[in-house]
DNA sequence: AATTAAGTGAACAGACCTGTCTTATTTTAT
DNA sequence: ATAAAATAAGACAGGTCTGTTCACTTAATT
């Protein structure tokens, strides 16, 4: 499984400093020091490869995620209140691109193709993990500000990625507190 | 002028359904009916007729807004409740796909490249945008207030744009009503 | 020790990209 | 009416892209 992973690792970071669609397979096994057979023995097309590296991305974020939620205050609105936080964490992370889902949505914005179908999956999921916590918190309409609260981090994470430094995730993690503390 | 609008709005139907990097220069002139050499003469460089393309919707934009606020509410927060239904009703147009800067800046990641550095002024104007009526408004901190509702906008254009129909235009709406009936 | 699997390096196909240039025709302006 | 500018249609250059294939070498397992 060595193989795999270094592939996958060059690849993420090419995907997310030059974006997916300028990084060609030729950029990735130079970059990993491989032959191309071995990259298309574990990914049998390129676009494997992004779904393999969007669905790696997902995973990774909700581990870190779920390791730093404490389930102390699963039952309180507090928890929604340190998952914003967490969020704004991650956000100023310095290797935060943006979220991947969004990106590859972008570059591949014909609703047809798998990309974009697998991203369409990926954002689904982030906003049932959002709703679903929102829920054991106890809001009233855990669906709607579960939503909401995808549109701050999106919102938030494509501010910051544009012009960075101007304190997005800081002034969205304050807007979502005040949403969350609005719908009790 | 016939010939550059013709050039140009074909450019953006194209951007704006398969993405900019994707439509090519020869589908472009194929589209629009055109030979190669009139579109070089208008646009001396495909970046050039980005960037272009860029402008013109930021206008269009602008003039939309403006053309539809009533200046009578200016000094009031009654405006900003205004702009946040028009935004809404703006991003649930069907000819919508997404804050055309955002797109570009995803799609040229690079910050030397001229479109990425285009995209973050457009930003920034759009942010000043915002931040001005707020200012107007009687908000506290009118440029707070200003870049959270800039991330609910573009936060609600990418959710709405990657899972049509999941109504994030409106609860976005609803979430910037919440913050500006608190910022005062 | 022998057989199978995995990796290397390079060449290749077929398609697409931007931008230049040529020649001939049409439109516009004086 | 005549000169100047704009457009058409397409070939062309030089580069990039994904994916396939071939001949050969290394590593692992049994």
């Amino acid at each position: 499984m060595k193989m795999r992973d270094k592939i996958l690792a060059t690849a993420t970071s090419l995907f997310e400093s030059r974006g997916i669609q300028a990084s060609g397979v030729d950029t990735i096994i130079a970059e990993s020091g491989i032959a191309k057979a071995t990259l298309y023995r574990h990914f049998p097309s390129k676009n494997l490869l992004i779904t393999a590296y969007l669905r790696e991305k997902s995973d990774r974020f909700y581990a870190w995620l779920n390791l730093r939620l404490s389930s102390k205050k699963a039952n309180s609105l507090e928890i929604l209140i340190e998952l914003c936080e967490l969020v704004e964490q991650w956000i100023m992370t310095p290797e935060f691109h943006g979220l991947p889902f969004h990106i590859a949505s972008i570059e591949f914005p014909d609703p047809a193709h798998p990309i974009n179908q697998y991203s369409a999956v990926l954002a689904v999921e982030l906003q049932g993990y959002l709703s679903k916590i929102a829920a054991s918190a106890g809001a009233k309409d855990p669906e709607a500000l579960g939503q909401q609260l995808t549109i701050l981090f999106e919102g938030a994470a494509l501010v910051e990625r544009l012009s960075p430094g101007v304190g997005a995730a800081k002034r969205a993690k304050n807007a979502a507190v005040t949403l969350i503390r609005a719908s009790v």
